[in-house]
DNA sequence: AAGTGACTCAACCGCAAAAGG
DNA sequence: GCCTTTTGCGGTTGAGTCACT
């Protein structure tokens, strides 16, 4: 049995505070302070436990809080150190003056958390899902290895991240191999490599998987981050191939360590003085299929993984201890430029 | 207008660290 | 050093609101 609720032991009041209530503890807060909250309560005249004060006053009721909606400025501060710090929202939100770690936190699993992932970008590692580039992986060597026997347990068997951007890259996969299976590929735009690159002008990716996934799928040597595992050392293939021997559990059975590994296995294997040679994939002059300089929906690995930061000022007062304290995890790969990418709506 | 599902965010819960005796 | 109390934090919940049918 859990430990009985604060303010259940006394029959204190819970849930939404009312106008009154807020105004006893402004009154009393600015009068005396705040020092000690379990006294607090009692002294103010309120029927709540004095975590329940502290928490409306620090995420509320504060006069420094800022209000209304997140500016782009704070959103990029935001993406940029929960890439340092992680879901360290207390630090993060030291760092953005006005905004309360709660609301940070809010605004976070609300939405930049979905526009992330449908970047196509773990929230979490600040990486390109692995999800999707291993059902785009195994998709292109059904394809094109053995083009008759397509691998649909292999589909059922990932857990993805979120799996919206995968099942329609797999209905647009299967919906090829159909077509080519019959004879009936029209020309399609999309998966033609010569229309492509007549039209390459106008083709734009949602995300960089899609991305990814084309240029895999319509020239399977071309694109380094699948394609050229075949290059990788010994070491990095093992790796892949654990990854790929556990097709039956998948990638629930990637932990977050492991993900780092295989990600930074590869890029750091392929590491030059060149960070944009490493971080964006280098295309082939056939399937150059965008520039990085004319649309928002365009996406370049190299200015979300790579990039220096941006940073608005506040980053820079991160402390090297506070990196210390949180951790490696997701340092290498974290700070990037967001407008660009941020504004894909 | 009513029903339903999705979304938002204030508030709660429980754990861990810090502070105090 | 140990125990108790207080504070801070991150994860989660659920009531209210909105959008859609």
């Amino acid at each position: 049995m859990g430990r009985v609720p604060c303010c259940e032991k006394n029959g204190l009041k819970k849930g939404p505070w009312t106008p009154e209530e807020d105004q006893k503890l402004i009154d009393y807060i600015q009068k005396h302070g705040y020092g000690n909250w379990r006294t607090l309560p009692k002294n103010a005249g309120l029927q709540r436990c004095g975590k329940s004060c502290r928490l409306r006053w620090t995420n509320y009721l504060r006069p420094d809080i800022k209000r209304g909606r997140f500016t782009l400025e704070e959103e990029e501060s935001i993406i940029q150190l929960h890439s340092i710090l992680g879901n360290k929202w207390s630090a993060i939100a030291s760092h953005l003056p006005g905004r309360t770690d709660n609301e940070i936190k809010n605004y976070w699993n609300t939405h930049i958390r979905k526009k992330l992932l449908s970047m196509g970008i773990d929230p979490v590692t600040h990486s390109p899902r692995l999800d999707l580039l291993y059902i785009s992986s195994i998709l292109s060597s059904s394809l094109y290895a053995n083009s008759s026997q397509f691998n649909t347990q292999g589909l059922l068997d990932i857990h993805p991240i979120e799996n919206t951007d995968l099942l329609k890259l797999a209905s647009s996969l299967l919906f090829s191999q159909q077509c080519e299976d019959q004879n009936l590929c029209p020309q399609n735009d999309l998966y033609n490599p010569q229309i492509l690159n007549q039209n390459q002008s106008h083709v734009h990716y949602q995300n960089p998987v899609q991305q990814v996934a084309y240029t895999e799928l319509v020239e399977p040597n071309v694109n380094p981050y699948i394609s050229n595992f075949s290059d990788l050392s010994s070491q990095q293939n093992s790796l892949l191939n654990d990854w790929h021997r556990n097709n039956g559990t998948s990638l629930s059975t990637l932990t977050e360590d492991y993900i780092p590994q295989l990600l930074s296995s590869y890029n750091y294997s392929n590491y030059s003085s060149d960070n944009q040679n490493l971080m964006d994939p280098p295309m082939s002059e056939t399937t150059t299929l965008h520039s990085n300089n004319n649309s928002n929906n365009n996406f370049s690995f190299a200015s979300v993984l790579s990039t220096p930061s941006s940073s608005p000022t506040q980053l820079n007062s991160i402390t090297e201890d506070e990196r210390k304290s949180y951790g490696s995890s997701s340092s290498n790969m974290l700070k990037f430029e967001i407008p660009e990418i941020l504004d894909f709506e």
